[in-house]
DNA sequence: CATGAATGAGCCTTCATTCAT
DNA sequence: CATGAATGAAGGCTCATTCAT
C-alpha cells in the first residue's frame, strides 16, 4: 500500500509550504490586487522565492491553482445546485452567469488573465476558461431548447459577455450596479421574449 | 509693446514642443501600445522628460489631450454626421456604439484608463467620457421615442457596455469578431422588436 | 557471507549513480560548456542534486573525476605512442603539447579551473596537473639531453604555456589559427636550432 | 566662449557622479575583482543603480572607461617613454610587452574580456585592444627591421601571447613568477639571436 | 544511500518622477 | 522654460548547496 512505487511520498514540509503559498497568495490578491509581487507572496507566505517559483513557475501558475483549488470547485458545485434546483433552463442560464460573474471577480484584476488565457490557448489559465465555457453552453444549450434563449449565440460569447462585464465592474463593491445594469443588458441580449 | 512682460504670450517653442509631444505620443500609443515608456515617448518628440512634463503632468493628461485634441473633434463630427443622415433613431444608436467602440481601441490598452477614469471622478478623462455618455444620452432618448429602444436603459450603461466589449476585444484585429458578436448581444440587448 | 553488514559492499545504485552522473557531466559539459547549473547535470544524469553532491561533492571533483577517469587515461596513452614512435625528442616534445593542448580544450571553460588548481594546491585538480607536469618535464628533459631545447626551461613552464594557449583560442574552432600562431611562438621559444 | 552650442554645459552633478563612480568602480575591481556586483559599486559611489547604468549601461562600458581614462593613458605614455629612451629595438619590444602585460593585470580577471572584446570585434573594448595591437605591430615591425625579432610573426600573435601570459599569471603576486617565465619562453620565441 | 524540496542572497534592470542647472 | 541627470524602490528570477524525509 505505502510503498506503491507510483505514488512518491510527498514530503511533508513540501505541503506545508504549497499550503502556506496558497493561502498567502489568496490573501495578498484579494487585499492588494492581482498584481502584488511574487516576493511579497513568498515573504508572506514565509519561504523564499526560489520555493514558490518552484511549487509554481509562473504567477498564472499560481492563480490557475488557486482558481482550480479554491473557488473552481465552488463554482462547479453550483453549477450542479443550479441544474438541480432551477426548472427554468432561462433562470438558470442567468443564475449560473451570475455565478461565473462572481468568480471572474474573486480578484481585482482577475479578468485581464482570464482575458489573455483566452488569446494564447497554452496558457495555464486556458483548461479552466474552457470548462466553463462547455458548462455555459449546457446552460445555454437547455435554455434554447426551451425557447428562452436565441439560437444564434454560443456559450463562447455569453462567457466572453461575462468576463467583460466583470472587468469593467471591477472586484469593488462600487461597480456592483454597474454590473447589476450591464448583466441586464444582455440577459435582454440573450433572452427571448 | 510685444515686451511688456505682463502680456506673456506663450512662446513660440514652447508651442511646437507640445505638438512634437503630441505627435510622439500618438505614434507611440499606437506602434506600442499605451504603455509606453514615458522616456520614450520624450524621445521621440525630442525633448527632455522633464519638458513633456511640464507640458502633461501625468500620463494619463498626455492621453487625455491626444483623445480630445485628435480623436475625440472626429468622434463628434460623427456624431453630427449620423444624426444628419440616419433618420432611423435605432441604426443611428447603433451607428453611434460601433464608432464608440472604434474610438475606445484607438490605442491598444485604452478602454483600461477609461474604465478608471470612471472610477475616479476627478480623472482628466472624465470630462470626456461625460460627453460622450451624454451624446449616447441622445442618440438612445431618440432612439426610446422613436420605440426602438428599451426604456429602463440610460447612456451609462450602453457606454459602459461598449467600454467592455473594446476591452474585451482588444486593440487586435484577432478579437475582431470576439467583438462583433458581443456587438450583437448588446444591440439584442437594447434594440426593441 | 554477503550479508556480512561489516563487509560493505559499493551498492549497485550507488555504482550505476556515478556512471549515469559521470556520463551526464561529460554530455553536459561538452554542450554547454563548465558552467552549466549542477542541477542540470543532476536532472540529465535522472538523479537528485542531493545524489550529485553525496558522490561529488564540488564541481571541481565531478571534473576532476570525468578529466581523470575519461580524458586522462587517452592522454597518457597518448604520451606513451609519442614516446614508442616518435624517435626526435624535440618533435615527441612537440606531439606531447598538442595532446596536451588539446586536452586543455576538452570543455568550453576548462582551462580556468585548471589555473585556479595551480593557485592553489590543495585543489582536487592538482595531482591531475602535477602528473601531466612530470610528463612534460620526461618529453623536455629527452629533448634538452638531445639538444633540442633550451636547458633553461622546466616542464611546470611549458604546461602553463600550454594552458594559456589553450585559453586565448578557447574551444570553439574560432581560435584555432590564434592557437596555431601561438603554439608558434612558443615552439620557437623552446626549440633550439 | 560659454555659450557655444555644441558643448552642452556638463551638469556640475553629473560630472562628479562620473568620477565617483569611476573612482568606486577602480577601488572595487581592485579588491574584489572585475566581478563585483555593479550594484555593490554604485553603492559604494553612492549613488543609485539607476545613474550607474545611465553613465554607463554595461560592466564593459565601465571597465572601458576605466580602462581609457586612468590606464590606457600611462600606457600611451610608456610608449612613447620607450619610443624615446630604447635605442634598442628589440628591448624596445621587450620593454612595450612588459607593460602590456602590466596594463592586463590591472584588475584580476581583467584578461577574460579582453579575450571576448577580440572574439566580438563589436565590443566595447575592440578600439583599445586595436589601438594595443597597432602599437605593438610598431614596436615589432621597428624589431623586424633591425633584425631582432622574427618576420613571420605580427603584433596580434604578439598582443594574444601577452594577454595569455598575463590571465596565465592572474593580477595576484602569487603568479609573478610564473609571468615572468612565460615572457621568458615568449621572448625566446620572437627574438632572433 | 537517494531524493528533491528548501533556501535566500544576489543579480541585473526598468521607469515614473523630481530637481539641479 | 527646457534640459536631462538622478533617484531608488521594486521586480522577476537563478542556482549552489544543505537538509528533511
Amino acid at each position: 500500500m505505502s510503498n506503491d512505487p507510483s505514488a512518491r511520498r510527498v514530503r511533508a514540509d513540501a505541503t506545508r509550504n504549497r499550503v502556506q503559498i496558497l493561502e498567502a497568495a489568496a490573501r495578498a490578491f484579494e487585499e492588494e490586487g492581482l498584481n502584488v509581487s511574487m516576493d511579497s507572496i513568498a515573504k508572506q507566505a514565509g519561504v523564499g522565492p526560489g520555493t514558490l517559483y518552484r511549487h509554481f513557475p509562473t504567477r498564472d501558475a499560481l492563480l490557475a491553482a488557486l482558481l482550480l483549488e479554491e473557488h473552481y470547485a465552488g463554482l462547479l458545485e453550483t453549477r450542479t445546485r443550479i441544474a438541480a434546483q432551477e426548472p427554468d433552463a432561462g433562470r438558470a442560464l442567468d443564475a449560473w452567469i451570475g455565478a461565473l460573474g462572481r468568480w471572474m471577480n474573486a480578484y481585482d484584476g482577475l479578468p485581464e488573465p482570464l482575458r489573455l488565457a483566452w488569446t494564447r490557448p497554452d496558457s495555464v489559465l486556458g483548461p479552466a476558461c474552457q470548462t466553463l465555457i462547455e458548462a455555459t453552453d449546457g446552460f445555454l444549450g437547455a435554455a434554447q431548447r426551451a425557447g428562452k434563449a436565441r439560437s444564434s449565440l454560443n456559450g463562447r460569447d455569453l462567457f466572453l459577455g461575462a468576463l467583460a462585464i466583470a472587468w469593467a465592474g471591477g472586484a469593488s463593491k462600487a461597480g456592483s450596479d454597474t454590473q447589476t445594469a450591464l448583466h441586464d443588458v444582455m440577459r435582454s441580449g440573450w433572452a427571448v421574449g
